[in-house]
DNA sequence: AAAATTTGACCATG
DNA sequence: CATGGTCAAATTTT
């Protein structure tokens, strides 16, 4: 509570905010008389969401972030938007060709169908790339060229993947016309802590594997200024092969503190009230087990001059994280 | 040496 | 059959 970066207010502000306005678009969906399945599911949604607004806002007040210099790693100024707003990329990023954003048909195979969309825009000061730091390990699976796109995209894995039942992936992409703006679509639950490694040697992890399905939702509730620093080093290297590529990318200038996310769920949540079983066991080779969450999240990020500069230096971490098993998701 | 990427092939889905 | 997602071996990085 020292003090708080105006970047950290506004985010506050922003959040409550958003907040607010899901709270407001909640009431809306119970006076509106709900006619629909959906309408419930959607309420959930809302529901949610204002819980994770809830979550980040204390989050922010808690840790209180106090990164000396580096400002704005971690996303958080979520904008719920209304579910059936298609594309609506908050109106800055006119990239992204028409389609490829998501096939809300399904509903002719089996019950996937939750996926919603998350809008994450990072601003810069920060060079942060593709690899947005949710809290998690993540490990590249694999790349892949899409059609129609310029950039590969990447496929991210949790680390622990079978031995913590984790099915948690992430992909990430650049925009074909803003290199600066990165898809990352999260998809499925994951059930690993946010033990990134540090302290908290727990050996009885075994209270309860069965992680709720806000767990993707809200992961880096507390990014501390060491999740900060992997995030350098995971971007640097990134940004070292991409460098090419992002040459020009640098070239973009991003100066306005504003980091807007933006949740829209085409096709709200079906009924993932899916437990994942208990780790172990599993083994299964990542397929579309269970998985119904989609969580996608655009972060755009300006690369100042050199990245990679200084990052190397970065010090004076470890002030206070404060991340005991304090504020996990909602508890169970 | 171990863990994480890279990269091409394989498989599933539309 | 084309497109996208995952696997798995080889390779690189720490």
């Amino acid at each position: 509570m020292e003090k708080m970066g105006e970047w950290e207010q506004r985010s506050l502000v922003s959040e409550l905010t958003q907040g607010r306005e899901v709270a407001r678009q909640l009431q809306a969906h119970l006076n509106g008389a709900s006619s629909s399945s959906y309408d419930i599911e959607t309420r959930e949604v809302l529901v949610q969401k204002i819980e994770a607004s809830y979550e980040k806002a204390l989050s922010i007040l808690n840790c209180n972030v106090n990164t000396s210099s580096a400002s704005a790693v971690v996303p958080l100024t979520p904008v719920i938007r209304m579910p059936e707003s298609p594309n609506s990329r908050c109106g800055s990023p006119p990239s992204e060709d028409s389609d490829r954003s998501f096939r809300v048909s399904d509903a002719s195979k089996k019950r996937k169908a939750p996926r919603w969309t998350q809008e994450v825009r990072v601003t810069p000061g920060t060079a942060l790339e593709g690899p947005l730091d949710d809290g998690f390990s993540w490990r590249k699976y694999g790349q892949k060229d899409i059609l129609g796109s310029r950039f590969p995209r990447g496929y991210y894995r949790c680390t622990h993947r079978n031995i913590n039942g984790c099915l948690a992936t992430k992909q990430v992409q650049r925009s074909d016309d803003d290199p600066t703006i990165f898809d990352i679509t999260y998809v499925g639950t994951h059930s690993c802590r946010n033990v990134t490694s540090h302290l908290m040697s727990e050996k009885n992890q075994e209270q309860g594997p069965s992680a709720s399905s806000m767990a993707a939702v809200e992961p880096q509730s507390s990014s501390s200024s060491q999740d900060l620093l992997l995030n350098f080093q995971k971007g640097l290297k990134v940004k070292t092969q991409d460098l090419e590529d992002q040459t020009y990318a640098s070239l973009i200038p991003y100066t306005s503190s504003t980091s807007n996310v933006v949740f829209s769920w085409p096709s709200v949540i079906d009924n993932n009230r899916n437990f994942v079983s208990p780790a172990t066991s599993g083994t299964d080779f990542g397929f579309g087990t269970c998985d119904d969450q989609i969580i996608q999240a655009s972060a755009a990020a300006s690369v100042t001059s050199s990245p990679t500069v200084g990052l190397d230096h970065f010090h004076q971490l470890d002030g206070n994280f404060t991340f005991d098993s304090n504020g996990f998701f909602r508890h169970g």
